[in-house]
DNA sequence: GCTAATTGTGGGTTTTTGTGGGTTATATGA
DNA sequence: TCATATAACCCACAAAAACCCACAATTAGC
């Protein structure tokens, strides 16, 4: 299970490095065998151990290709997933076309989400964060679900 | 059952030793493993013993992932949430994004709040407090549940 | 009130992790 | 087919965190 926040570089030729604690999480997973794509909702994006890729990619395959929304889904999800492996030092270069999707340049931040790393510009990142706890009315707004969690 | 407030140093690595009762209660439930998230609504830190944190973590990720609210409390909780291990002498490293976001320097305030414990800036805290203290109004104000309390 | 044990604090050392850059391979297009 | 650009591979150094040990302070027991 990913979970954390990490501050990381992009170095000069667009490798990544992982840090250490999601590393070991993928390669156990899958021998450093990662996906990268889009966040198709925020301006991130994410990244799994091959395995639980691919089964998302499976059950989003299944999608009836006639509902416009879910061929947009597809178009978006996976069309821009990438298969990348990490190098000697833990590091992998992120697409350049998922670069630009995201806004990254020098400083990123990795979230662990579970399955999956985010992975968002440090500059996004803040001003989300930022919004996101100023908007204190979010809370009263929960899900069924949540309001009766307690934590 | 975490109960009580301790005020503890930081040293000058960023180390927290945690007080003897709080210790024996995280090597009993986890040998130390423990992990550390902010708190969503106040300025302060929370710290949960491994097996309970991950009940809590499996619960919040099961939220639906297109509801903004859930996206929003995943991204704030569990993108947080870092593990961490005591060391020989009780102590752990705080990491520095979450030092940040608690305004944690030297002096701090472990607070028990039952299955977790609340770390505070001292500062914050007795700023806290007084702004507790100071607005008795609150009282009158209960939801339901807590109006028929006895204690 | 003294001694002993436990707890808290500081800092040095070693190992791991992060970062940069050089070199070789691979692909692309002229 | 060659030239150029890009990505994979490899090595070396710098930084940070984990580990370890030793001492100070506090508490408890006698």
């Amino acid at each position: 299970m990913f979970r954390g926040i990490h501050s990381v570089n992009m170095d000069a030729k667009g490798r990544l490095a992982i840090p250490a604690k999601f590393r070991e999480l993928l390669n156990g997973a899958s021998e450093g065998q990662l996906v990268i794509t889009i966040d198709p909702v925020a301006r991130c994006l994410a990244v799994y151990p091959l395995p639980q890729w691919e089964e998302i990619q499976a059950k989003i395959e299944k999608l009836p290709s006639l509902n416009p929304n879910a061929k947009r889904m597809q178009r978006l999800f996976i069309g821009h997933a990438s298969d990348c492996e990490l190098d000697a030092n833990g590091r992998f270069l992120i697409p350049p076309p998922l670069r630009a999707y995201a806004s990254l340049e020098k400083k990123l931040v990795l979230l662990g989400q579970g399955q999956k790393v985010e992975i968002w510009s440090d500059e996004l990142w803040q001003s989300q964060l930022t919004s996101m706890l100023e908007d204190s009315d979010g809370m009263e707004s929960l899900p069924e679900e949540m309001q009766s969690l307690s934590f």
